[in-house]
DNA sequence: CTGAAAGCGCTTACAG
DNA sequence: CTGAAAGCGCTTACAG
């Protein structure tokens, strides 16, 4: 009826007509119905979105990103937790795929044979965040997570730490990719030690992080700074070494990778590296709406680079 | 077609028939259409989660547990950030019903009109989280707030503290029956004073909380201890007195609300109230999902209660 | 500017 | 156990 189009497209209406069901959808409570929408246009207004966890506070700020990106546009939110799982992830999109959505927003770059035959079969926008991508193919939002490990590792080396440790924890490719510019760095300085490594794949928590610095320190007690591969762990470290009366940085520096808001009130504040992850979510999303509309993006890799915050506890 | 029973309630197709379908259906990656099963079957499986806040840790918990809890069911999540404002809380109602959910979860017990309203137009199933309802017609899972914020005063007036200050933030409804709880406990032991409340609408930081703490401070300095209504704010508190060489508990006692990770850890270890946050979500989540089926719960109501933690800092 | 018609891809009783 | 038919509530060209 031309009562849908009153709705969707109102300049196509006479004013006359256009206030009649304007006044008889106030009357009669209307709601259009999504699934009938969806289903007649073939444009379901949907985003996924896969997170691989919703209780780092690193996700929940690039979802906040996306939602104030995507809110102008109408686009509703599919938010799916992989929990780190690669597995979870298939099971995901396996089933958000049935909502036919308009564009996808993965936080990794590394993706399973099935994943991406799914993608590819499905012929849905993609847009990859948080690190950048070596792929020409695929779009991605982010920064370089092996360049910021180097650069934190840098940054210790220039201040004289020679015996750097280096503590990571999930081991998801983020991490991994932070441990190799770690490990590049004390290489290029002639300082690399794997025996100052120590990577477990438990979550990342405060207590693991106090945990992981008791083993490391009672490992290798000449260490002389740790790099832990995120605020999580450091502020674990950190407490640890309070309680037990370890001076940060005259014992031993500590440093971690985020900066959490904890990260600059703690004391010692932490030195840390500040990533931009609102603006990654801000970013992608709205390089997944350019690619929905069919524009052609300026970039397809942006990079948004990070910034040390050099403090006190190293 | 039979396909599409093979595929919905594979036991009443023949063996025979059952294997074919699913040979095509992997032969030609079919995936079914979200949103035709839904204009057929007049079922969204869709629920919808409206949360204050995604960057709060004690909501993302919530949604843990509400993802775990609905995860064998099959059901969709639709989660929206009201950003505590009610105007936002209808627009994200208004939407989501389009998607004709079959059930909805809040995280407030304060319903506007127009939310009323479009609820009971649309007699879909709600459930409230985070506090006990006082309607016995909402469904509710949580702990009484104002409960809570009584036991904690009382458990520093036990300790003999007289002139406890309250740092309140935010002002949402959870935060003002907290500072409910605290007026009547000291009420109660004769300590009233409103001259120890700082309350300040804004969002809830680590950095507002260390300013908040040197307010009252300098407001009050015969005050003896501070409750604060959350654990980010009293974090901030913390590290404040720290920063100023002021000895907690000694020159005076902070403590806070839900006991976030950092709170065991941090030095001094934080008293605080232990909220069943996850638990909350879970429980929210299998009624909602009882009431969806048609079962009649056992309990309206759910309290799951709350548990002090005395630390170090009070 | 407005209306009639067909169809989106499923599911649901209803016969066989 | 299987198939033919109708219909869910919209949108989209297509005529008028």
């Amino acid at each position: 009826m031309t009562a849908s189009r009153a709705l969707s497209q109102p300049k196509l209406v006479s004013d006359a007509t256009r206030s009649k069901v304007e006044q008889a959808v106030a009357e009669l409570g209307y709601v259009p119905n999504r699934a009938a929408r969806a289903l007649a246009s073939s444009q379901s207004h949907v985003i996924v979105v896969l997170v691989p966890s919703l209780s780092n506070a690193v996700f929940t700020a690039v979802l906040e990103g996306i939602h104030d990106a995507v809110a102008p546009g109408q686009y509703q939110l599919l938010i799916g937790n992989t929990y780190y799982s690669q597995l979870e992830e298939e099971k995901l999109l396996r089933t958000y795929l049935q909502s036919n959505p308009d564009g996808i927003l993965f936080s990794s770059q590394v993706r399973s044979p099935a994943v991406a035959k799914m993608l590819a079969a499905s012929k849905v926008p993609a847009v990859a965040m948080m690190d950048l991508s070596d792929d020409p193919a695929v779009l991605s939002v982010g920064f370089s997570q092996y360049e910021a490990g180097m650069a934190m590792t840098r940054h210790l080396i220039a201040k004289g730490y020679t015996r750097i440790g280096f503590i990571g924890a999930q081991l998801d490719e983020r991490t991994l990719r932070r441990a190799d510019g770690y490990r590049a760095a004390m290489a290029a300085a002639g300082l690399a030690d794997p025996g100052l490594e120590l990577m477990v794949p438990e979550r990342s928590t405060i207590a693991l992080g106090a945990g992981l610095m008791a083993q490391l320190m009672a490992l290798r007690p000449d260490c002389d700074a740790v790099f832990c591969c995120n605020d999580d762990l450091a502020h674990g470290a950190v407490f640890h070494c309070q309680r037990q009366g370890i001076r940060i940085p005259q014992d031993i520096a500590v440093c971690g990778f985020n900066d959490l808001p904890a990260s600059a009130w703690m004391m010692p504040s932490l030195t840390t590296v500040d990533t931009p992850r609102y603006q990654i979510g801000f970013e992608a999303a709205g390089l997944l709406l350019q690619v929905i509309k069919g524009e052609e993006p300026a970039e397809r890799r942006i990079d948004l680079g990070f910034t040390l915050r050099d403090r006190e506890s190293a």
